[in-house]
DNA sequence: AAGTTGTGCAACCGCCGTAAA
DNA sequence: TTTTACGGCGGTTGCACAACT
């Protein structure tokens, strides 16, 4: 009864992925697309269980992943709809292209939950921690846009009721520059995507065009990029690897395309 | 230069809902 | 209907490197 186990569990490697285990990847999900998780293993000739084979494709070799630390106006995105969705990362994720639940919350644990705490910032609950407490030095004009954004909407993901004052008054945008500005108001005015937040409707990125289709067919030309084959030959030539020294620089393009594309991060606003 | 502490991040762990047998 | 694996998610750990003493 029952389904067949996901793998063999002994002679299972853990750890840290070598390059040749990553080229091994590379080339089974770019000759056969995304299948099931569970046969990756055997059949690309890898010692790991599929759900580390998932992992490491998901969080580090998918070819639509930016590098590199999250800019200003991603960063403020990340903290809007985490007062909104809370430690959703997968959710959060959604609305970053190119961006992986486990990198939000690597930056969140490890940078913005800080950089809250020291504005004087419930990283948790986006409230002031104390009435009383003297904020840091910096004036905190976000953390006004916060409570405004969080303070008076608690997390009610099925309420579909959008606060018609959300996409104006708390659009975060004061701060950043120009550029930032006309990312943040793209999604912030964008009812679909704003209503979508609260319906959990489909993601900005299209992570099931992603996931149902193999690579060549789909994902990759639909983005204008390389054939298949050219762009077997190119991956397997990174192999050298960094692949996130492959930098994927191709899919810059469409980043510039989004306005999300790094932009000059100056001093962070906090 | 050597030792200690802090930081960032990749990867693992364990849980949950769903689906297959 | 029951059992059990799959796929996905959030939390946590451990390692490598940087910064500091």
């Amino acid at each position: 009864m029952g389904r067949q186990p996901c793998c063999d569990k002994l002679g299972v490697k853990k750890g840290p992925w070598t390059a040749e285990e990553d080229k091994k990847l590379i080339n089974f999900i770019l000759t056969n697309g995304q299948c099931c998780w569970r046969a990756v293993p055997k059949l690309a000739g890898l010692r790991r269980c599929g759900k580390s084979c998932r992992l490491r494709w998901t969080n580090y070799l998918r070819p639509d992943l930016k590098r590199g630390l999250l800019s200003e106006a991603e960063e403020q995105l990340v903290i809007d709809l985490h007062a909104r969705l809370g430690n959703r990362w997968s959710k959060i994720a959604a609305r970053l292209p190119g961006r992986t639940d486990n990198e939000i919350k690597n930056h969140w644990n490890t940078h913005i939950k800080k950089k809250l705490l020291k504005m004087g910032i419930d990283p948790v609950t986006h409230e002031p921690l104390h009435e009383k407490q003297p904020f840091s030095e910096e004036t905190p004009s976000n953390a006004i846009h916060l409570q405004e954004s969080s303070g008076n909407q608690s997390v009610q993901e099925n309420d579909s009721i959008i606060n018609s004052d959300d996409n104006s008054s708390s659009s975060p945008t004061e701060n950043c520059s120009s550029d930032e500005s006309l990312l943040l108001d793209n999604i912030c005015n964008n009812e679909s995507l704003v209503n979508s937040l609260w319906l959990d409707e489909a993601p900005l990125v299209d992570a099931a065009t992603w996931e149902n289709h193999p690579i060549g067919e789909n994902m990759i030309c639909n983005m204008g990029l390389p054939s298949l084959e050219e762009n077997c030959a190119w991956l397997l030539d990174c192999q050298d690897f960094g692949i996130h020294d492959f930098g994927f620089d191709c899919f810059n393009d469409i980043d510039q395309l989004n306005v999300l594309n790094t932009l000059d991060v100056g001093e962070k606003q906090y």
